[in-house]
DNA sequence: CATTGACATAACACATTTATAATATAACAA
DNA sequence: TTGTTATATTATAAATGTGTTATGTCAATG
């Protein structure tokens, strides 16, 4: 699995959301993490070795405590490969009236005589 | 299923992301787009469902053809969303000394009594 | 050193995803 | 009409994802 599809992957995830919006405000361990949740902790520690996977956090050890905070690499990743789709869709706004254009030619040729 | 949900699942796809990168370059029907494929047809129109769900394709009609072309939708969706996350990456690498104290602090108690 | 707390891993159940083949439908062409 | 092209839908099987319980490991503590 390429690390786009990992980050993308580990982000289509609500809970893996929440637990990223949740270490936006700092440092959390696991136990912290999961008390909020619905979820057992073995279900938050495997959402974390996902995130981690895909390069959206970062753990440090800490006695038998493993902090996790947010890393740069996975948001890095796809916002490169965003900003080539937002691009792309900047230009296709660009040639709007080439498509109108389009769309009303084959609006004609529905009506009349296609091809 | 969340509008982000959506969005990033669909994009969490190699081949999905490969027909948004050649809508790109303008408009295509699903026949083009199915061609340089190694799949079936059916295959690639379900990808497009997943795409036009999450916001990420239109299409219209054009007499048998659909031709798809981007949309902004889904890609404003996880935009806003990342730049929450951005934000506050930012915020954490402002208070890196704080992090960077934490880390020394939990060293030297590591190289104390390790073990 | 026995216990407790923090966390990981394994085994398993269940739901979802994704591809295929077969078939349906709608527009066009002959 | 009949055949052909473009696309969607259905049924189904294989793969993957997500949660649970049970259990293991390592560190801290009394």
């Amino acid at each position: 699995m390429s690390q786009l599809d990992a980050t993308f992957s580990a982000l289509s995830d609500p809970t893996r959301r929440a637990i990223l919006a949740r270490l936006a405000l700092g440092e959390l361990t696991v136990m912290e993490l999961a008390r909020p949740f619905d979820m057992t902790q073995p279900a938050v520690s495997r959402h974390l070795k996902v995130l981690e996977g895909a390069g959206l956090i970062v753990r440090r050890v800490d006695g038998a405590k493993r902090p996790c905070r947010l890393a740069p690499a996975g948001i890095d990743a796809i916002d490169q490969w965003l900003s080539m789709l937002r691009a792309a869709l900047e230009a296709n706004y660009d040639r709007l009236d080439t498509v109108l254009a389009a769309m009303s030619r084959s609006d004609n040729m529905k009506r009349k005589d296609t091809r």
